[in-house]
This record gives structure tokens, sequence and C-alpha cells, in this order.
DNA sequence: CAGCATCCCCACTGATACTG
DNA sequence: CAGTATCAGTGGGGATGCTG
């Protein structure tokens, strides 16, 4: 995700970091607890292992997730939210809520329901 | 901002609509009361008239704005948060202090004060 | 002043294949 | 299982000019 050269508010910063399409579920998936990168690949329908690890990339860039790496075989690392993470989590909390909300508009309880949602 | 055919989860859909690059500091200036087309234009440093109308179109569509138009020349229209705007520009709020975070850890702190975020 | 239409570029994304 | 590299499409965003 490509920041600005000239931020005229820190609202905007924040917002380049999080605009990528899958930015905001990686949180949401995080904040259940750690997980691994397959733990996440699989949770996260649709997403391309690619652009997983790059968006992780970017979020630990900015201090929103952190990792640790086991030693030894098979591999294993664990991606986890950070402070800062938590606190934007708070964000994406009422993300969720007014979604609900949109969605109830569109006459889409059904899924809701289904999923877990209501 | 295209809509994706399937959402496994309300939270993508509201990231979705947020994600535009002016969104989220067009719901901050609409926060602090109703707004000219060209009241935006001047207070939002870099955008362009067609993306302002874009993104308002877009925000409104789903419902977070909203706009009154006055009979008259000349034109005047003024554009305004619905009861759902106010709930998602809590989320902003949080993006807000997170930034100031981000930028302090960036060294930004004269940035800051200068602009009267400190 | 508010709003629409067009043209163009580049960044984001996705698919696929390969390495430790 | 974790992570990197490359290539191709596409749609988001910028510039500009026109209309009521």
């Amino acid at each position: 995700m490509k920041l600005r050269n000239e931020y005229t508010c820190p609202l905007e910063m924040t917002h380049d970091i999080i605009r990528g399409k899958w930015k905001p579920i990686i949180l949401w998936q995080l904040s259940k607890g750690r997980k691994s990168l397959s733990n996440l690949k699989s949770e996260i329908t649709g997403i391309s292992q690619k652009m997983l690890l790059q968006h992780l990339h970017e979020l630990a860039e900015h201090k929103f997730v952190d990792k640790i790496t086991f030693d030894g075989y098979p591999l294993k690392v664990e991606y986890f939210l950070t402070e800062r993470g938590k606190k934007i989590f708070e964000a994406i909390t009422i993300m969720q809520d007014v979604g609900i909300e949109i969605m109830l508009d569109d006459n889409r309880e059904d899924f809701l329901k289904e999923q877990g949602f209501l």
C-alpha cells in the first residue's frame, strides 16, 4: 500500500495503512488469538497466500501485528496483535456493527443468521 | 468503489464502502457540521471535485451521509452525516488517535504540534 | 456553485510457480 | 509450513473541460 508524500492529518496515515482489501479481516481474525499463516489462510475465504503475507508485512511494519518464529521442523510461526493492533480493533468492531446494519437494510437477514451474526 | 460479489462477514461490507482514499477525511469534516461542496473542497487538501462528488455519492448510497438541496440561485447544497455516519465516525476517531501515535513514533511531533493535534 | 463526462495511468490485486 | 518472485488485468483516482 503506497503511502502519500504529504499528510495533512494523522487520520490519513492510519487509513492508508488499513486500506488494503483484507486488512480488517486479518486484524479481526488475529483478535481471537495467535494464529499461524495457514490458520489465517484457511479462515479468510478467498485470500491468496501472497496477499496474506503482503498485508501481514505491512501491518507489521507499522506495528499493528507482530510474530514469533519457532525453531525446528516443521516450521512454526505465530502472528498476533500488538497493543496498537488491539486499539484499532476497537474501530473494526464498530465497522462490523455498522456492516450488520447495512446488511439488514439490504434484506440479508437470513445470511446473517446463517453465519451466526444475529 | 466496487463491492465484492460475495461477503463472508459484515465487516467486509463496511470496509469496502470506506476504503476510498478520501472517505474518512470527508466523514471527519462532515462531523463538524453541515458543509457545502465548496466548503469540503477547500478544507480537504488535494482532493479533486470529481473524487469528492464520487465519494459523497457512494457514502450517500449506503446512507452514511445525506444532503439538502435549496432552491434558487446561486445553487446551495448542504451535506451532513446521518446517524449511521455518526456511528462510524466513532471508528474514525480511533483511527485518528492511532495515527497520532504512529506519527509520534515517526518523529513528526513538530508537524503534529504545528497542526494543533497535540 | 453544484454536478457530469472522458481520457489515461499506475497501484492493487490475483494466479502461479519456486525455495528453505 | 512459511515465505519469495514474476507476470498480467483492472479499477481506483487524477486532470480537464463542459453544463444547469
